[in-house]
DNA sequence: AATGAATGAGAGTTCATTCAT
DNA sequence: AATGAATGAACTCTCATTCAT
């Protein structure tokens, strides 16, 4: 048994069993240095999966952006697959925390509803990176058992939504004329796929994306007299 | 270096000048028979390209489908790079023409942006590979000179479609506190990521998805007394 | 399906089902020249091999030997293993066959004997390669589940052997006081590891060491009167 | 470079010449305890090599089994190789010392090649980890010049029992019709082989297997009437 | 139109070892 | 006596591509 900070897998299977608020508990206090330099090269990894791909990404290239050598890479990470695996669990965590706080403050559908849309663009800057990844190489990942676990969370936080939906139409907020799992599909798709474009700098900032969406989301485009 | 099929350039060249139809001239009638084994193995291609990624589908994987060898691919095409473009192409090809018909047939912006978003719809089926590589791959591929006609054809696609939303805006159709762009990338990003999971024999055809947003577009899923 | 040569798998489940004499089938007449070139490779790694022991071969190694690039070896085989998989599967066809031939021949449990243990040492030129990484690197092999099938070749063997010398008990031909098992195996090593220092060009060959060896395993060392 | 107990080197040295008893002098009393924990890992490691290999074994798997991080081993030792040779010198130590004990005792040839036998199969137990490392590693480590010290103790050994073959034949116990070194190397390597399939707790302990093999080498498998 | 052999660059990964702390 | 970060060389293997046949 050794105190390496290579525990990748016991950390996620701890992340997994939904212990909220994205807390990492470490074993020792000691590694709370050796934990920051494993951060630094996570968030480095992260910036080159997203702009370039993870598959495109080389282990080389991260250890570059670091200032190491490749081989050095794995004092910290199993492989290159468990520093994406990190990436991804850590957004998962804070997003399925973030909305069952949502869910837990209660409120009419489109209040809930509103609510989830309003956490979901609010991912979209601090883990821009975890959700470029997800939107580009998702296809990929998937085919690795280790990644089965984000279908079942993506599983999870759909059936959150569409009770929503179904909510909303049975309380007469909502029409009855549309699909919940469909219109939640869309909307989920909507918001992330944003990611490719959205810059913060710009007009907008991600509120005011959301903001924006919530509006077309609720009322359409169309003019109502 | 023969004189067969192996025309890449050319071909997209032409192409891109925006000749609506799809038809593909050939300079010898003796070719028509290399032309459809071409064409069998772009569809093999397509196909794998959208399952597994660009990138990760091997010119091995594409040989095999085919039963040759991946070196005989090369007397096809030039490279793995030649075939993913003729399949961009031959999509952006029939896609440009269908919005240019659209705007022909003229009539409110309302209708003409209902119909921009029924052929998107409708390219689903016929041109999921591509719609698929788009999604998944574009990230990579664009990083390419040789793609970079389909930024600017992009870039073509949005002015008409920002325009038809601006007009409608004008003429008291659209509500004026939404973002013509924004609202574009919002509507484009939407239909298209739908690719990911739809289904064509599930419950709802392109035509149905296509029905069943255009409702939600325009009016929201409130509903309205 | 293709055509290569890299098909180890279908060949070897061939080779295990014991079809004796070690000829191998080749599904096209046109690959005869490609089995040379195969043939060719694998010798040339068996020298290495049996050198320089499997794990410290290097495939680069193999690869300067035949003049070619390491990665122009995957395009004959699938792996290291599958390469050393091939020079051990060929010298236990031929084994087996030898042994189920001279079984199928028949005589008194002395004549069996003297003749499997002239079979192993008449294995020792032809295969030497194949026995020397037995010797040394089986520790390592058998970890590996493909190599599963060596250890059941061998639990077969020794079936064979510990018959005959119970025969030979039972005959009143050897004596009584020898546990047959052990004695197989002592045989058996006693032979194999010869290979770690046997010169055929030496003063015995071969089949001078065979009768070197009959003459003491049946008689002993010590002069009888 | 530190004064502890890192002295490889000379510790060696003094171990070739033959001092008997394998008593290791210690120039510092202070470091019995550091004696005792360095004996420690050399066990630890043994049993490692003798499992998976010299080479399959790594430095990490030693630590790790020791409870520290690989790096910690070099303060222990000056490199994987050195804790290797412990394992061997210590041993060929403990054999050279009995070989010439027995030698000294006397007797008639055969009385002392059934010593020496006895004393092979005595060390069967206590020496497992050295002689299966031997059997299975010494064709890889022999490459290192600092190995050359077993060669010689070999060529040692070989020249003791030679002679103690040839003494036998000479004084009519033995037949004339063997080759001494032939005779001798086969006897040496059926003894050590047993290594890889010696069970003690089996219905022979390592003295019943030596008991066994004399019976075997002096008048052969045949009953004789 | 296809084969089969090879290239060459580069991928992810391993591992004995070093060294400041 | 041990840690933890890093080195640097080497490893097996992959793959788009070329080319003589």
């Amino acid at each position: 048994m050794t105190t390496t900070s290579k525990d990748n897998g016991r950390q996620r299977a701890d992340a997994r069993t939904g212990t909220a608020g994205g807390g990492r508990r470490r074993a020792k206090g000691s590694s709370a240095l050796a934990s920051e330099r494993r951060d630094h090269l996570v968030k480095l990894a992260a910036e080159l999966f997203a702009k370039k791909g993870y598959q495109a990404t080389t282990v080389r290239n991260i250890a570059d952006e670091a200032g190491i050598l490749s081989g050095s890479l794995y004092h910290h990470f199993d492989s290159k697959e468990s520093i994406v695996d990190e990436i991804l669990t850590s957004f998962f965590d804070v997003l399925a925390a973030a909305n069952q706080a949502a869910l837990a403050r209660g409120g009419d559908p489109r209040e809930v509803l509103s609510e989830l849309v309003r956490i979901c663009f609010g991912t979209l800057v601090p883990h821009r990176a975890a959700i470029m990844v997800l939107q580009n190489d998702w296809n990929y990942l998937k085919q690795f058992d280790r990644f089965d676990y984000l279908t079942k969370a993506e599983a999870d936080t759909e059936r959150l939504w569409v009770d929503q939906i179904k909510r909303g139409q049975e309380s007469g907020l909502f029409r009855d004329d549309i699909e919940p799992k469909l219109t939640y599909r869309m909307i989920r798709d909507t918001i992330w796929v944003t990611v490719r474009w959205f810059h913060p700098e710009g007009r907008l900032d991600a509120d005011g994306l959301a903001d924006h969406y919530i509006k077309v989301l609720f009322d359409g485009i169309s003019k109502h007299h």
